[in-house]
Parts: C-alpha cells; structure tokens; sequence
DNA sequence: GGAAGATGATTAACATGTTAAGTTTATCAG
DNA sequence: CTGATAAACTTAACATGTTAATCATCTTCC
C-alpha cells in the first residue's frame, strides 16, 4: 500500500538494456530540481487531502492563510507573499470572491491598486482547517526532528540566496527548431 | 532590476495596520512548503530560459532526459522516474510524438503497455541544450559549494524517506461547505 | 493640460497538476 | 469459453503555472 512496487518482475524489458546510451550527465533522480520536487510532493501530500475537505486548494488555502496576517494587503503585495504570479492570483481571487471568502476594493488614492481582505467566512474556514493543518506539521516535525527540519530551512533560505544574484544564463542560447 | 522592491513608500495600508488578527499559526513565509517551493522556483528559474530557447518545458526535458538513460521504458515506469502523474504524461507523450522526438510501440506481451523510445531527433535535441544545463548546474554546485549541495540533496532524501510512512490523517475531517 | 511612457491588474492562450471516469486488454473464476 | 475483475493507459474537467498581450490609471515632460 504505502511503497511503490517495482514491477521488475516478468518482461521487464527496460531494466534489461540499461547501458545503451550514456550521455555524460549527472544521475537523473539526484538532480536539484527533482530532489525539490519529490520532497516538496511527499509534505504537500500529507496536506492536500485534508484541504481538500473543506473545499480548498494549496493555493486558495496560501492565499487565504497569508490575509489573516493583515487587515488589507494589495494584489501584488499578496503575490509576492503567497508566492503566486499574478495571472494565478487574479483567477484565484475571483473565484474567492465569489464564495464570499475574501474582500476587495480599490485603493483611494491609486485606483489601479487593488485591496484584498478576508471575509468573516474566510476567516471561519480557517479556523476550522488549522488544526488539522498544524497537527499534520506538527507530526512532520516530529518525524523528521525540530532541528533538522530548522537546518533544513536555513539551506534552502541559502540556496536561495546563493541564487539571486545569478543572472539567467543561455538567454539567447539557441532558437527553438521550428 | 535584481531585487524586488518592497514599496513601503506612500499609503503602504497593510504595514501600518499589522497587529489587528493574530491566529496562532506558523509564521507563513516559513512554513516547510513554501521553502521547499522557493528554493526549487530559485533553481528552476535559472533553467527554464535555455530550455523554452530549445522549445522544450521543464516536463518534456524530464521526460526526454530520462529517456536517454534507457533503450526503451514502459508509460508507468516513465512516469515513476520522470515524477509526473499519468495524464500529464499522456498528453505529454502525444505531443513528443507529434513532434517526432520520441518512438512508441505497444509491448508484444501486453498490449495495454505501451513502449517509449527515444528518437534520434530526440537525442539530437539533448545533445544540443545538454552543455548549457550542465554549465547552469555546475554555476550553482559552485555558488552554494559542492559539499553543501550533497548535504542538501541527503536531508531531501531523509526528509522523503521519514513521511513514506505516514499515513493521510484527515481523510474524513470535514465537507466541503456548499 | 495633454500625449507618451510607466505601473497595477486582468485577460488570453497554452502546458501541466490533480482527481474522476472511460477504454482497451489481461487475468481469473466457474 | 464467458462474464467479472483488475491493470494500464487515456480522456475529461477543472485549477494553476507561465508568458504575452491588453486595459485602466498614473506620472512625466513639454
């Protein structure tokens, strides 16, 4: 049930022929990005289902969380927060709005910016994910250990750091082949 | 240019007005997701411009990358290894085949798996956005420093292994409010 | 003060994530 | 051999990621 099986079993014709081609590259599973990815997917696995049960997505339930921190913040202040691009956050909003969880209206002085709030409804369904939410975290804590999982935070905080000064590279690399 | 700009200046409504709800959570930026996710957008934000030149997404370069490895490999197990779910790769798949860059066949004891190849154009492609992804990757093992990358890429791997276990609590928590 | 350019937000278009349902082929009980 | 069950994909439907284009408002400069 919990682990994955592998079916090396009969007519595994893959496993078989395994040193066809080897282009000299690092190790596909243990690249960074995959290594991200597979960690962030085993965490946010233990979450979704329980989001799920009350209606929300991972990004509604950001979203949401990230307003009950302020009284009103603007639209792209809020992207910048719940770290979503723009376009995903105005869908996301709209469709927040339209079950009366959260609250907009435009800036007064700047009537391009948008204000978002939580609803008095919003703010009830978070409280009644949290706990659920927090014991879910509070396991993983304890799973994986308080100070591992502080260490581990602190790497990724200097992964971060180690790339921001980074220019993005192969910007005009090649064109694609059409 | 590089930094965000945090506009603090005039009529910053949400910072004068930080004190007014306080549920007792995590503090959000810190939380294991989002860190898990901002450090893999840092990492992928570096890739993504030279693979979008080669006309390729973050997924068919998996894909592709993954296939190189073999001779031929079964749908599931492609999708196991290149971490997608199965209808992204599906449609995934339609779309390389399409474009000529990958092979299928159906598998002569049973015809409901399906058998996927590389093709020489295929490789052709990897061969060509390859140098630019290793001169990427190896910037960055420099910038945060071999040893710590390794010690990153272990705690990842430990931090998978310790929530293989865990069950998915709140499988009954509540309904959805409509 | 009015046109040009900058800024905040949304819309458009396409690709993927995610869960549920459908299709085809295997396997198995009787 | 046939009907039921399972397995491997594939489709469907909806939500988000991603980049480009559009819209509305603001700022600037002449």
């Amino acid at each position: 049930m919990a682990g994955k099986k592998s079916p090396n079993g009969p007519g595994s014709i893959a496993a078989e022929t395994s040193s066809v081609r080897r282009t000299p590259m690092r190790e596909f599973s243990r690249s960074l990005p995959m290594s991200l990815l597979r960690a962030r997917e085993a965490v946010m696995r233990q979450f979704r289902p329980s989001l799920r049960n009350h209606g929300l997505t991972e990004q509604q339930w950001r979203i949401l969380r990230a307003l009950t921190a302020v009284d009103a913040i603007e639209v792209t202040e809020l992207a910048r927060v719940a770290f979503l691009l723009g376009p995903s956050l105005s869908r996301i909003l709209r469709d927040l709005e339209a079950r009366h969880l959260i609250e907009r209206r435009a800036a007064k002085a700047d009537l391009r910016r948008g204000m978002v709030s939580i609803s008095a409804k919003g703010l009830k369904l978070i409280e009644a994910v949290a706990p659920t939410s927090e014991s879910i975290y509070a396991a993983i804590t304890k799973l994986y250990g308080a100070r591992k999982l502080a260490e581990l935070q602190d790497m990724l905080s200097a992964l971060e750091d180690s790339l921001s000064g980074l220019e993005v590279a192969g910007a005009g690399d090649a064109e694609a082949d059409e």
